[in-house]
DNA sequence: TCTGGGGTCCTAGGACCC
DNA sequence: TCTGGGGTCCTAGGACCC
């Protein structure tokens, strides 16, 4: 039988500031953007759950947050600290079974189907898990149990904070019955709302839709949805992931036409996308920049070498040439960025010079 | 009214090759 | 003058996730 854990940690920025600045504890905290009393830009990243009680939450923009709670504690974030504890609680959660496969900062999936027996002791796995990280991190963490990552990842967000919630597959259907569609990973606000033209709304109406419908609303994209209502998913939990892309950008503090100050930003952000090129001895041959203009209309550009490189001066005049056309407009521009892909990881061949 | 920054994946069209 | 089909690579944009 095979058992998924999904393992998710509680606001965690926001967890990890208020152990490491004990003084906060209590108070809504958000971290984010500088609210800069109120004239800030940018958003929140995460909360706590006291300062959700003001209605702030995740993605809201941080002047928004500022006007629902100006005395909540607002901490612009500290990568360095999270991505630390991170790694400490990684190699926790990895301590509790062989296949492991890490989502994101903060989120993983375990295979436990060796560790256990069933489902009740799937639960109490859950529980010794969650006591080790409380008492070695005094962090607080939700985690679902099912047959797939579909599930375990679903089950995980339904029991915060510091949650268990166990669905064995005989319990699948009757889980995801009444959840609304969006629930489901790849549904976000575009497709929630082509499904409610449908009168798709619960998972359990998008499972009785015929799977035709969807295919020819939606093409492949439509079976794989009709799949995920079924509550079937993948059961493959590995670590393996390769890097498709690095990139940087940058939202300038006041709108700009300023070309100087334009390609004076690319060019910064190009060195520290370089740098991180480097460091992970990568290969790219493609440059593509982002443009985004004051009404938030975002335009990319991209152009490739022949043959892979780790040049900066290529990364620079590729900027050079990409964003001139960009120049000309007339609206001002609130943000810039630089992103490289298409990696190899070996020297590319020596050029023949001849 | 305002909307960050790091990513991934998918689609669709065009160029080009055989 | 009209004309195929398969494959690959590149570019632009959109949707989504944390």
């Amino acid at each position: 039988m095979v058992i998924i854990m999904h393992i998710d940690m509680d606001c965690f920025f926001a967890a990890v500031e208020e152990k490491h600045n004990p003084e906060i504890k209590g108070k809504p905290v958000v971290i984010g953007a500088d609210p800069k009393n109120g004239a800030g830009r940018g958003v929140a990243a995460t909360c706590n759950y006291k300062a959700r009680e003001f209605g702030i939450h995740s993605a809201m923009s941080i002047t928004q947050a500022y006007k629902r709670c100006p005395t909540a504690v607002f901490l612009q974030p500290n990568f360095k600290r999270y991505s630390s504890t991170s790694q400490r609680l990684m190699k926790i959660f990895k301590s509790f079974a062989e296949k492991t496969q890490q989502v994101s900062i903060d989120e993983l999936y375990l295979d436990i189907s060796n560790k256990v027996q069933n489902y009740q002791e799937a639960k109490n796995y859950a529980n010794r898990i969650k006591k080790v990280v409380k008492k070695k991190e005094q962090l607080n963490c939700s985690i679902g149990i099912g047959p797939n990552k579909l599930i375990a990842k679903i089950a995980s967000d339904m029991n915060k904070p510091d949650g268990i919630t166990v669905v064995p597959p005989e319990e699948v259907h009757n889980f995801l019955s009444p959840l609304p569609v969006r629930k489901l990973i790849g549904i976000g606000p575009k497709t929630e709302q082509k499904l409610a033209t449908l009168n798709i709304r619960t998972i359990e109406q998008l499972r009785r839709c015929s799977k035709q419908t969807l295919l020819n609303r939606f093409g492949v994209w439509g079976g794989y949805m009709h799949n995920m209502a079924l509550g079937k998913g993948s059961t493959a939990v590995s670590n393996y992931l390769k890097r498709k892309s690095i990139g940087k950008q940058r939202t300038f503090d006041e709108d700009t036409k300023n070309s100087e100050d334009i390609v004076q930003l690319l060019y910064t952000l190009a060195e520290m996308v370089h740098a991180k090129l480097t460091e992970r001895k990568f290969y790219f041959k493609t440059v593509t920049i982002v443009v985004r203009f004051a009404d938030f209309d975002t335009r990319t550009s991209a152009s490739s070498t022949h043959i892979a490189t780790n040049n900066i001066n290529v990364i620079k005049e590729s900027i050079n040439k990409l964003i001139h056309p960009y120049l000309h407009d007339q609206r001002k521009m609130r943000l810039v960025g630089v992103r490289l892909s298409n990696f190899t990881q070996k020297q590319p061949e020596q050029m023949l010079l001849c």
